[in-house]
Parts: C-alpha cells; structure tokens; sequence
DNA sequence: ATCTGCCAACCTGTATGCAGCTATAGTGTG
DNA sequence: CACACTATAGCTGCATACAGGTTGGCAGAT
C-alpha cells in the first residue's frame, strides 16, 4: 500500500498535483506518529526523498502549519507541533458539535455507497483481528471518515469535518496502542450501527453514532492522561 | 488607513512577517470586491506592486486558494473565484449553526475588552450615518467579528468561525449596495443588542443575536437574487 | 470568407543560488 | 573547573533563472 494511494478527498475543489502528493504524505505521517510530535523535518532531506527541489516541499510544508501540524521556524527547521491538551480538549469539543451538525444536513444519494464502503470495512477489520497492525487500522478509520464525510450535503461543514478529523486523529493515535483491543472492538460496533442506520436511511442517526464514539475515545484519551 | 493596518488576527499561533501581510491584504481586497469574481491576478505584477519576489506572493496566493477564495491554473494565472449560490447556502447554513454553538464556549474574561470596543464601534457606526462609505463600514464589521471572535474559548470553533466569516462577507458585499441604509440600521441594532447581552455578561445571547443578523442579512441577499 | 493549424507571448511550476538567522561545539579566560 | 564568547555548520526565507503549459492571434489553405 502505497503512501499515495491514499482514497481521494470528497472536496469539491480537488487540489492537483505533485504537491499534494507530498502534502498528503507528509499529513498521514504526522496524524500515524511516524513523525512524532518536535520531530524536526528539513526541507533537504524531503526533497531528496520526493526526489523534488526544495520548492514544493516547502508549498507542502506550508499547507501542513497551516493547519497547525507543523510550526516552522527561520534557521531551525520545520517541527511537528506538540499535542496541546488544551487544542486537544477543544477539538474534540468542536468535533462533538460538528457530528451531532451532520444530520441537518444529509445526502440521501450517498447512502448507497457509503452503505456498500461499511460492508466492505467490516470484512476487513475481521481480517484484522490479532494482528496488531496499527497502520492497517489506521487506514480504516481514514475510510470510514470518507465514506461519513461523503454523507454531508454541506461543503462548508464538509471542509471543516475533514479539518479537524486529523487534527484529532493525531492525537487519538498517541494513546491506541494501550487500548488497541478495545478500540478494534469499538470500531466494530460503530460499523455495526452505522450500516443499521444507513439501511434506515437515517443520516442523523450516522452522525449521532459517530458522536458518541468520539465521546467514547476522548473518555479513554482523558482516563489515560490522568492515569499517567 | 493603510492596507496592513488591518487589526491583528486572535489566532493562537500567530503567523508571521511579509507573508501574512501580503495574504491579508489580497484577502481584504477580494472580500471588499475591490477584486471582483473573475479577475485574473498575476503574481508578477502583484509582486512589484509590494515590492517583493514572486516568492512570497505565491506563498500568499497558495494560502488563499487553500481558503477557497482563488483558483490558481498553470499557465493562466491566479483568478478570484466565483460566489457559487449553492457554496454561498452552505456557508450561511453553516455559519447559523457556528454562532448558536458560541455560547457553549463562553471566555468570559474577553466581556470587558468586547464591551468596550462595541460601544467604540458604535459611536463610529453614528459618525458614517450619510456618508455610504462601503469601506469604513466593512472595516467596522470586520472589527466587531474580531470582538465577538474573541469571546469563544474554543480555538477550533474560533478559527472556523474566522475562516467562514471571510468567505460569507464577501458574498454579503456583492449585495450591500442595494441595501446599505437598512444594513446601517441593523448593525447599529445588533451593536445595541450586543452591548446589552454582554452588560448581562451573557455570551450565548451575543451569539444567539449574531445568529439572527446574520439571518436578517442571508434573507435579503436571497430576496436580491430571486428579484434579480 | 471561413476554418484550421501553428507560433509567439505570457503565465505558472520548479530548481537553485544567496542572504540572514539559529543553535551548537569549541575555545579562551576567570 | 566553570563560564562566557565566538566561530561555524546547517537551516529557512527570498530572489531569480529556467522549464512546461495555455491562450490568442496570425497566416495559409480551402
């Protein structure tokens, strides 16, 4: 599984080309912990990598602080930002309200293929079971945000979902290897009631689910911040 | 009033230097229309104008089509784009939803600073009565945003809140002309409302009156299009 | 006269050189 | 031995040269 085979995003206004490529990579490498949180990334070593010049990892490197996963600071480097309890307690927070949003405004004709993308996850995270695989799981998720995030008639809440679904997923992969049973368990039982409410047609019912287990996996990120 | 003198942004990671400076001003020039739908913008030419290379001026341009407000194609140029009445829906839609979503994140010690700039705002709003000064009354609600922006301890929901308001106001602008005395009239009616619920130290209420206004004002844009 | 095909001017995308900044290791001094 | 200072390597920020793409106009054939 190549790093750019990544599912292609539901915007409407498709981004092109080689720098979003990088940008794309650079993101799940960050959100999958591969680059930790102060891990300094030069713009060199990336382009050598991409086999690019310097400028459009640069592009790329700007899209990423942009969105707050990475801080660049003139002669040190560019550095993955660190998961600020605060911004995380918030985002999660707004990502609460943006689910519970999501109902208001459906898109009926995705029901079909969203319907047909949980099946087909479902037999996947079986074939999971056991294995540990992080990033496997990982991708999962990545899908299943997808397939939801396709069910939202509403570009700007769209945009805003897709946003803080990494800023979080980040975060949330900090702590998975010490719940990865019970989260591979959760994840079944969300894909569960998600295929039972797309058979109803209820969207709102999608979104409710998906509220409730991002309320279930803040509980378990909050008990573990604690317990350390 | 120059062009960089625009009020400083309440993000948390503030961005720094020539960049930010370039991107705000183009920002404020295709919110205020000065730059209307369409216009093709060359990096060249805006380069010499701010006395820069190409460099930092694709930067800002990149940010800006990252925000939806440009559409850059290779070999043609960097164009505003267009105010799409179903792009247009969404945001309105949306931005209902993120002003009745403030109160739930309230940062009340922001009360007496926001107080005090309304009731600024409201004696320069009586200075303009007359005048049709497109500008200052764009700045004056640019800076009431900023006011209320603050009053959210969410920085999620604040930075959307902030993105959504650019990308709404310069729809709203496109309008304003036909309307302006009863526009007048409205903000001068929600500073006044504002003012109250924030002498209440209610910051629900100051997001639940945003919500109307913002109401009152998608109501006369969409009575102008179907009159059109 | 009209249509087709080509060419040239212009624009963005990319690569690279240079200047300014930062952190660190090493050196000299108290 | 501890500490302050300096030199230096390495990084990002910016400028610029070049490559690739697009468009509009002009010339020639039908």
């Amino acid at each position: 599984m190549s790093e750019s085979a990544t599912s292609e995003t539901s915007r409407t206004r498709a981004p092109r080309g080689q720098v979003t490529d990088i940008y794309r990579a650079l993101r799940d490498r960050i959100c999958l912990l591969r680059y930790p949180p102060g891990m300094l990334l030069g713009e060199h070593e990336l382009a050598e990598e991409f086999t690019v010049s310097r400028t459009p990892v640069r592009q790329a490197l700007q899209r990423l602080e942009y969105d707050g996963l990475t801080e660049t600071r003139n002669g040190v480097g560019t550095m993955v930002t660190g998961v600020d309890p605060n911004a995380f307690r918030d985002i999660y927070a707004f990502r609460l309200r943006l689910s519970e949003m999501m109902g208001e405004f459906p898109a009926e004709e995705e029901v079909p293929h969203a319907l047909s993308t949980i099946l087909a996850l479902q037999v996947r995270l079986e074939a999971l079971k056991g294995q540990r695989d992080m990033e496997a799981f990982w991708q999962l998720n990545h899908e299943l945000h997808h397939a939801t995030n396709r069910l939202i008639a509403n570009l700007a809440l769209r945009e805003t979902h897709e946003r803080y679904y990494f800023q979080a997923s980040r975060i949330w992969y900090s702590v998975i290897e010490a719940f990865f049973e019970e989260q591979l368990a959760d994840l079944a039982g969300e894909l569960n009631e998600i295929a039972g409410a797309l058979r109803a047609g209820d969207i709102r019912a999608v979104g409710y689910i998906q509220r409730n287990h991002i309320a279930f996996g803040l509980h378990r990120v909050a008990s573990a911040h604690t317990a350390v």
